[in-house]
RNA sequence: GCGGGUGUGGCGGAAUUGGCAGACGCACCAGCCUUAGGAGCUGGCGCCUUCGGUGUGCAGGUUCGACUCCUGUCACCCGCACCA
């Protein structure tokens, strides 16, 4: 026989399905279909990782699977290839961004082939092609015209590095996402998506959907609904404002209050002359402007303020009049940039509290004493101090309060969340233009939807510009146009949208993806959405998964797309570490090359390793050590094709096995256990090896079970073999559950739960049966004789338990 | 601080309506085969000194029986982090 020469076998057929297109979806909609997807990768130069394929390898088992259980499957693949990496070795290397992403496409391409993967390739997509992202324009004209996307001058996230505007959730510890480097605040006028509009619809779609629940926690925490009270204080001076609370049942202990630096009604105070220390607030505000997120939020712990002098407020359920003070604690972009301070009750306002000496009033009883920490716990509380409200719970006190302040006109229930509107532009060139003019008479146009796609020009340099405009605000010839709605003189926008643009509706694109006419045909929409199963990575659950279920459910709610929702499922995959158990990284020196494991070990056996180093959902390290025995799987699988017999069906002594191996490969799959499932494939070889041969019908069944981690190996040998047509014609193998269990079982014989014996039974053995049975067996007679039996238990097919005294 | 998760051999990991702990694989050990082996085959392999004990982070509890359930506790990982 032939040894098992796998780069021969894996280029052979991987050459058939590319000219068999045999894993092209089907465009017949009376079938019953299977959408698996997996993210689509950002074509870096730096190739492949080990970790992307741990995705798509078990999403590719899913597929294939399903493929062999008759459905019509859809798993495509493409490029998000708009990006900072690749703009950053175009200004490096003189070369136009659109070659180096199609150099690093081709690469990508021919890495995922070699991996064999069933992605329909006639479906691929990319990001940077303009008749992709004409869709991508289009759809952010929809959201302008609903309102959704507007310009704004605020204070944003900076990348001192990038030299780039960041979205909140591409700052992490203060610091970019992207490169690390230091993020600061700077005033810029942003196009923003009202993504905050959607805040209830992301929350409450999650109820209906089948993530994991990581995924799901995560991003409710992330738009972070809380239910309060909006309640209006009025000042010494006339004015009022306004403060968010959760807790208004504590508002007989406000002793204070505080409002971020940032708030717009001192500088109206300021101007008025009304504070009476305006050196002091103005030099406080300007200190807070300075700090970075790191800062404000790592060493500011410290409570720092100043009381501003001058202005009290009053407290409407007992008039009490009360200090203001200014302090960066209270966030501007939270609730209304204000609040009351209850120290009693909240540990910010305690520790606030007890640096200025302010007064800290017990208005919840039940807690230790307030002066020493205080006492947040709303269940056991009651109220006291509190005149109308005493000796209520919380929660009465709660729906007491917001009555009386509704009735007086200065309290309004109000909902608010932690999510913020989507920062939507960078100064950037490698990104989808804004399809947007800026005319002096009529301000922001947007493009006729005939313009689109609106082309990304050819510039000289991709410099980023230190002050803050894209590179694109150079090419004066492009800039300069004319205003579509009066036709005067216009500038074009010059910011391009973010790397999130694309990925937010890509997934859409592929069920039509070459329809000039619309993003995809209702038709392809209906019968193809949601997607089925959807896997990637956690860090993509408060940027891209939430990104796109925003973009669908507006496409939803104005008809574009038949479901709420995107995605019916979402699992996660675990990082693949580096040997050393450290994140895989160049500067670590812990990269693992795939080519260099296809090269040496072969497609199959990585996919097969890749599935079998343990649980898909968490990290694990990479072993060159352990990818040798999937390696010897897969070469004993080959050499088994040598003791075929000519006899068919299962055999008797083996017939339970292969039902329960296919129960449990067919469940696994399912369940994402690919771990196991190729451990009971493992397992079921070593009975069939210690025979010394295998039926017909025995490898047929173990060639299609294994087919869809190791495709290659198991097509060839079904060609060997000479089973009809291609393996992957074929039908999942069905099991029996009757015929799951063996006809005698061995069970053990405990006393006192200590086993002492093993005996065979039959499987249907009565328990009396059993126990009589377990009585006679070895020295258990004489073990329990001249003591009492207290209890005797039989557990069908696992064990006999004697209790004695 | 809040939220989520994890803790099982030398290693990756199996096992949950409570019922044989360590499946499967790696590494290792012994033997066979070989001119040779980073190949293959056979057997062994939690710990303790054998009989026999003991063992799933630690301490208790429930139970005939606990990796699994309960109480407390420790450690680690991930996410969010002054969100009122």
């Amino acid at each position: 026989m032939k040894d098992y020469n796998y780069s021969q076998i894996e280029k052979k057929w991987q050459q058939i399905w590319d000219e068999k297109q045999t894993f092209a979806a089907k465009e017949d909609y009376t079938l019953p279909k299977f959408y698996g997807l997996v993210e689509f990768p950002y074509p870096s130069g730096q190739g492949l990782h080990v970790g992307h394929p741990r995705s798509y390898t078990a999403i590719d088992i899913v597929c294939r699977k399903k493929r062999l259980e008759g459905f019509n499957v859809l798993y495509p693949m493409g490029w998000d290839a708009f990006g900072l990496p690749t703009e950053n070795y175009a200004i490096k290397n003189h070369i136009h961004p659109s070659i180096v992403t199609e150099k690093n496409i081709a690469n990508f391409k021919r890495q995922l082939k070699s991996l064999g993967f069933s992605f329909d390739w006639s479906r691929e997509i990319n990001t940077t092609d303009p008749a992709y992202y004409k869709w991508t324009q289009w759809i952010f004209l929809q959201l302008f015209k609903k309102g959704l996307a507007y310009k704004t001058k605020m204070n944003v996230n900076w990348c001192t590095s990038c030299k780039c505007v960041l979205a909140n959730e591409e700052v992490v510890n203060g610091v970019c996402e992207r490169c690390g480097n230091e993020v600061i605040h700077k005033e810029k006028s942003q196009w923003m998506l009202k993504i905050t509009d959607y805040a209830e619809k992301l929350l409450d779609g999650l109820n209906d959907v089948d993530f994991i629940e990581r995924v799901k926690t995560q991003q409710r925490n992330w738009i972070g609904r809380s239910y309060g009270t909006q309640v209006t204080f009025k000042t010494n001076i006339g004015d009022s404002f306004d403060i968010f609370t959760t807790r208004a049942d504590t508002l007989f202990g406000a002793t204070y209050m505080v409002m971020s630096p940032e708030h717009p009604l001192l500088e109206k105070w300021a101007n008025d002359g009304k504070i009476g220390n305006i050196d002091d607030v103005k030099a406080y505000q300007a200190e807070a402007a300075k700090k970075s997120d790191f800062e404000r939020t790592e060493l500011a712990k410290d409570k720092t303020g100043v009381k501003i002098e001058g202005i009290t407020a009053i407290n409407p359920v007992n008039n009490a009049e009360i200090p203001i003070f200014i302090s960066d604690y209270v966030l501007i972009s939270y609730g209304t940039g204000a609040i009351m301070a209850v120290p009693a009750h909240d540990t910010r306002d305690w520790e606030f509290a007890k640096k200025f000496s302010l007064p800290i009033v017990e208005v919840v009883a039940g807690g230790e004493d307030v002066q020493k920490e205080a006492f947040t716990d709303c269940a056991t509380g009651v109220l006291v101090n509190s005149d109308f409200l005493n000796g209520l719970s919380v929660e009465d006190a709660k729906k007491k309060i917001q009555e009386w302040l509704s009735e007086k006109g200065i309290g309004t229930v109000k909902t608010n969340y932690k999510l913020r509107d989507w920062v939507f532009s960078r100064q950037r060139y490698w990104g989808e233009p804004i399809p947007v003019v800026y005319c002096e008479k009529c301000g922001y146009v947007p493009l006729d939807e005939s313009e689109l796609p609106l082309v990304l020009p050819n510039v000289d340099s991709y410099e980023p510009t230190d002050n803050g405009e894209s590179p694109l605000a150079k090419m004066t010839d492009w800039v300069n146009t004319t205003c579509p709605h009066c036709g005067g003189p216009a500038k074009r926008e010059t910011d391009t949208m973010p790397q999130w643009a694309g990925s937010s509706w890509y997934f859409l694109r592929y069920c039509d993806p070459h329809n000039d006419k619309e993003l995809a045909s209702r038709e392809a929409l209906e019968y193809w959405c949601p997607v089925d199963w959807y896997n990637g990575g956690m860090e993509h659950t408060t940027l891209h998964l939430l990104y796109s279920r925003f973009w669908h459910k507006f496409l939803y709610d104005i008809g574009v797309v038949p479901n709420p929702e995107p995605y019916a499922k979402r699992t996660s995959h675990g990082m693949i570490l580096g040997e050393n158990g450290e994140k895989m990284s160049k500067s670590r020196g812990n990269v693992v090359n795939p080519d260099e494991i296809i090269k040496n070990y072969g497609a199959d056996t990585m996919r097969v390793y890749e599935m079998f180093i343990g649980d898909f959902e968490k990290a694990a390290p990479w072993s060159q050590s352990s990818i040798k025995g999937s390696k010897r799987f897969l070469e004993k699988v080959w050499a088994l094709a040598e003791s075929v017999t000519d006899e068919s069906g299962y055999r008797k002594e083996l017939e339970s096995e292969f039902h329960r191996t296919i129960k449990k490969v067919t469940e696994d799959i399912e369940g994402l256990k690919m771990n196991t499932a190729i451990a009971a494939l493992m397992t079921l070889l070593n009975s069939v090896q210690a025979t010394g041969k295998i039926t017909r019908d025995e490898y047929r069944t173990f060639l299609i079970l294994l087919n869809p981690f190791a495709p290659h190996i198991t097509e060839e040998l079904w060609a060997m073999c000479g089973f009809e047509g291609m393996l992957n014609e074929a039908s999942w193998p069905v099991f029996d559950a009757d015929k799951c269990v063996d006809s005698t079982v061995e069970i053990v014989i405990q006393i006192n739960g200590k086993i002492k014996a093993r005996v065979n039974v039959p499987a249907d053995i009565s328990s009396s049966d059993a126990i009589a049975l377990a009585k006679e067996t070895g020295n258990i007679a004489a073990e329990i004789s001249g003591k009492t039996v207290i209890k005797e238990l039989y557990v069908p097919k696992k064990l006999v338990n004697i209790v004695v005294k």
